[in-house]
DNA sequence: CGTTCCGTTTACGTCAACGTCAGCTTTGCT
DNA sequence: AGCAAAGCTGACGTTGACGTAAACGGAACG
């Protein structure tokens, strides 16, 4: 059987984080390894959240925000009250996240010009040096 | 005419930004304001940089990783050398934002639906309370 | 039975990206 | 001339996200 709960060593070598990274989550409120005496184990909700904490991290949400976030991924009983906010700031992260995505196409686009524009330099560069030669 | 030159006040007010800010960004070579006494006045190209350093910013790339991008928007007189080295840099840069773009794609799609369960949830928890009542 | 790994807790250190404050010119206005 | 507003230069403070070091516990191995 594949293992259900990995140790601190399995888990960062996994998501190539540092024990400290997952202590310090774990702090915050990110992660809720169970205990084997005091060790941690991490289970498969663990790895789950981990995934969306990189995730989130990479597109410049804080811990912080990304907490909140995880709440939605992990509903399950939530009171109606609770429920709605969750909702209302998923909502509000999406927006941002597709406000993101059209400046990113923008930066990707205007980035490719100058690596064409780049380039044609560095060809005439060395066409002149052939020339020369 | 049209202003040619900004100052501090003025820049601030056009990108949202502090004057603490824009001092340092000259402070870290990423901005290069001329002066006219001992006051700075920006130019359209600190007005084009620090419109790429904030979109930047917003991919989470870090500072000195803009800096040295900034090199190839603004390279006219580059050697060879240096502006294949920058050219490389930039290429990352590049697959670095497409894989971001997947990425965030990805997650857009998965928040979109967690959203979706999400109204589901709330839209029959208000129809149990107009049952009950 | 000693020691060598893991792992744990506690606590202080660090780095980026500014914020904030003090003290000093310079400029514009009256 | 007087004075407030705007800018300048240090210099120290702050926040988030960990790094790093000290000191300890258990278990596995020769």
């Amino acid at each position: 059987m594949t293992t259900e709960t990995l140790n601190i060593r399995e888990m960062c070598d996994a998501f190539h984080v540092t024990p400290r990274t997952l202590r310090f989550y774990e702090s915050k409120e990110l992660l809720f390894p169970v205990r084997e005496g005091q060790r941690r184990l991490f289970t498969k909700r663990d790895r789950a959240r981990l995934k969306l904490i990189l995730r989130g991290k990479r597109f410049g949400f804080s811990l912080e925000e990304i907490r909140q976030l995880l709440d939605l991924y992990h509903m399950n009983d939530g009171q109606e009250a609770q429920l709605s906010k969750t909702y209302k700031l998923a909502e509000r992260h999406l927006s941002d996240m597709e406000a993101q995505k059209a400046e990113l196409e923008e930066a990707i686009s205007e980035l490719k010009e100058q690596i064409n524009w780049c380039a044609d330099k560095l060809s005439q560069m060395s066409k002149e040096k052939t020339v020369a030669a």
